[in-house]
DNA sequence: CTTGACTCTGTAGTCGGCTACAGGGTTTAG
DNA sequence: CTAAACCCTGTAGCCGACTACAGAGTCAAG
């Protein structure tokens, strides 16, 4: 579904437009210069009316980015990583720590949100078994002294008080 | 490690102070008043002098909320599932939906992060065997264009225009 | 009675990763 | 030439789940 466009395709290896880059990596515009304020992008060339200008690739490291953040990776850090890459020596070695200890906490993630599934599977299971009344899930807050959790509390003023 | 603290211990089975209660479950006071006003926690009674006094069900009311966050539920799904299960029949049906969903949201979760975990290991092999000089990861964002992601963008006029 | 830990309310700030304007200038099809 | 579609900067807002603080009242030990 796309909107009206301009039809001006950009030649094969010129310089691309923002508005070209958003359409061709699925990120917004305003996604694009908000990465840039990040120090992510650095800083594009510019036509003379001020106009971003990107070469080609831009879309590789915004691919690069984005498999970065879906590892799980912050924009800090992917911002640290592209960083030291761009001072050189020694090529990678931050890099790897960091990724070594994004590894493990990936592990971590995935430890807890298997178990996390198996409850919630065992808890529908029981369900299905078992009626759909009383079962645990809800049992869980049966004794409850609280009241229902609709009506907001009535402003209390600091005089008017209630007993116990 | 914990502060100074009053000394006083309450009773069993008696009434439980924020504190408390917050102590109990390793939550903060704030968070707790937090709970209350997004209307997770009902109004708990209250002492003469204003202070809330919790019953000891809060506490498992608290614990079934962390359970349910742990599993993924937003703390406006677990609002619902309680005010559900306050207003009584039909017990779990909404939340046998939610639940559901929720489930497959891990599932595709799990399958994504197990992708990534994936990738990200193959990597960290790569690096280790093929020295750490010119790996792949790195070599992704080699052939930029733009300038390192440090000093920030010089504030450009609009009147002083840099040819492209 | 004093002191200090505790409690109250209300409001504002944080963080990450964006999104949404407002108020301009530029480019290009027709 | 005009109008639409683009681009610019800067600032503000959103979401979720809290956290922090100000300014005031309360309670218990010494």
């Amino acid at each position: 579904m796309r909107t009206a466009q301009r039809t001006t395709q950009p030649a094969r290896g010129a310089l691309l437009r923002i508005g070209e880059v958003a359409a061709r990596t699925g990120l917004s515009v305003e996604a694009l210069r908000f990465y840039e304020r990040r120090g992510l992008l650095g800083r594009p060339a510019r036509t003379e009316s001020g106009y971003r200008a990107y070469d080609q690739a831009v879309l590789e490291r915004l691919a690069f980015i984005k498999r970065a953040q879906a590892i799980g990776f912050s924009l800090a850090e992917i911002t640290e990583i592209l960083t030291m890459r761009a001072a050189g020596q020694p090529p990678c070695h931050h890099v790897r720590g960091l990724a070594r200890r994004k590894l493990a906490e990936l592990d971590e993630r995935l430890r807890a949100l298997r178990h996390y599934r198996k409850e919630l599977a065992e808890l529908l299971r029981d369900w299905d078994e078992r009626g759909s009344s009383a079962g645990e899930f809800c049992g869980l807050i049966e004794h409850s002294n609280l009241h229902g959790p609709d009506e907001p509390p009535p402003h209390r003023t600091r005089k008017g008080r209630q007993k116990l």
